[in-house]
DNA sequence: TTGTCAAAGTAAGAACCTCTCACATATAAG
DNA sequence: CTTATATGTGAGAGGTTCTTACTTTGACAA
C-alpha cells in the first residue's frame, strides 16, 4: 500500500540526490499553489525529509526558487530551440516559433514563469539566470537580423527584439491571469503572434 | 520628539480610520520590501495596532493585498484620464499617452504593479478589481475605435487593442526587472512607444 | 441622561513557518 | 580500518497568520 505520492520513503540514511529532488518538488509546489504560497516544509514532506535537510544545499528559501526559475529558463530555451527546426533560416516563421514557445510556456508552466519574472526577489543578483536570460535574448536578435538576411546584429534588430519581447512577454501575463478570455471574440494566439510579428518585421 | 515614523501612536482606544491607513501601510511595505516579504505584523506595527486588528476589517492577508491592489487600478486609470486631456481625440498621441502611463506607473510604482498582475492570487474572483480592469481596457479600446474615426468598437479594434496592451504590459515588467538596461544603446521609451503604437495601428 | 448594543480594539495562544545549532551517520580516501 | 567530510536529524528560537474570548467606546433609543 503506497501513502500517497505526497510523502517519499527512504530505507538509507543518506538521500542520494536531494538537491535535485527538492528543486523539483519546489517546481511541483510552485505549480500547484502559485510562487507565493510556497513553503519550504512542505516541500521537505514531498521529499521526505527533515525540514533543516534543504539547508545544506540551499542559503535559503530563496535560493531554492531561484534555482526552479533558472532550470525554467533553461527549459524555456531548450523548447526554443527545438521549435525552431522545421523552419527554414530568415523566415518569419521562425519569429513566430519563438514567440509560441514563450506563450505556451507561460500557459503550460504558469508558476514557473511567475517564479522566473513576476516576483520581486533579486533576479538581478543570480548570474546564471541573468546569463540564461540574456543567452535566450541573443537567440532571439539573431533570428531578427537572419529575417533581414543579415548575420551581424544592428541596432534595429535590437530595437524590434525588445518589441517582440515585450509583446510576448505581456500576452503571456495577460494569458495566465485570465485577461483574454474576457473579449467579446475567441481568441487566437497564433493569429495574434502572426499578426504582431509581421508588423513588427515590416519596414 | 518623534518616534520614527515607523509606528504611530494614538490617545483613543479606538483608531478612526484603520482600515485606510492598513492599506496605506501595506502599499508602502508592498513598495518597500516587495509584495512577496510583505507582513501583516509589520503592517500593524506600522500603523500601531494589535496583530488582531486587521481581522475586523479584512478576512485575511490576501484580501489586505487585494485592497492595495484595486486601489491601484483605480490610481492607473486616472492618470491614464489626466494624461489624455491635452490630445486632441482620434489622435495617435492619445495610445501613446496610454501607453505611456502604463509604463510609468510600473516604474514609479513597482511594488503595486506586480500586485495587480504579477501575484497568482486568485485576482479573478475579486470582482472590484476585475471591474476596473475592464473599464480601463474599455478606455484603450474606445481610443482605437477613434483612431478609425469611430465611436463604435468593432472586432479589429478589439484585436489592436490586446496587442497594445500585451505590448505595455510586457514593456513594463520589463523595464522594473531591468532587462532594458541590458541593452547596447540606451533605450528610449518614448520612442519606443510611439513607434509600436504606430505599426499596431496601421493598416 | 442613561442603558444597551454593535463596532472595533486587545491579549493570549494554536498552528504554522524559516532558519540555526549541535549531533548522528554514511561514504570515500588514505 | 580509520577518519574526514558531506549530508542527514532533532530540538528549538523567533517569526508568521489567524482565532478566540474579552474590553472599550461611541451611538442611539428610551
Amino acid at each position: 500500500m503506497k501513502k500517497g505520492a505526497q510523502t517519499q520513503k527512504r530505507d538509507t540514511y543518506h538521500h542520494g540526490d536531494l538537491r535535485a529532488q527538492l528543486i523539483e518538488a519546489t517546481r511541483q509546489l510552485v505549480e500547484e499553489k502559485g510562487p507565493d504560497h510556497f513553503s519550504v516544509s512542505e516541500a521537505c514532506r514531498v521529499a521526505g525529509v527533515s525540514t533543516a535537510a534543504p539547508y545544506k544545499h540551499f542559503k535559503d528559501k530563496d535560493e531554492m526558487l531561484h534555482a526552479v526559475a533558472i532550470q525554467g529558463m533553461q527549459r524555456q530555451q531548450g523548447q526554443m530551440i527545438e521549435e525552431l527546426k522545421p523552419y527554414q533560416l530568415g523566415t518569419l516563421d521562425r519569429i513566430i516559433a519563438l514567440g509560441r514557445v514563450y506563450t505556451r510556456f507561460a500557459s503550460q508552466e504558469p508558476g514557473v514563469f511567475r517564479l522566473m519574472f513576476g516576483l520581486s526577489s533579486d533576479h538581478d543578483e543570480v548570474t546564471e539566470l541573468v546569463e540564461t536570460g540574456t543567452a535566450t535574448f541573443e537567440i532571439v536578435q539573431l533570428e531578427v537580423a537572419a529575417c533581414r538576411g543579415s548575420a551581424e546584429i544592428n541596432e534595429q534588430d535590437v530595437h524590434r527584439s525588445f518589441q517582440l519581447w515585450s509583446f510576448v512577454h505581456g500576452l503571456s501575463f495577460l494569458a495566465i491571469d485570465g485577461k483574454l478570455n474576457k473579449a467579446p471574440m475567441p481568441f487566437d494566439m497564433e493569429f495574434m503572434l502572426a499578426d504582431v510579428a509581421q508588423r513588427v518585421m515590416a519596414d
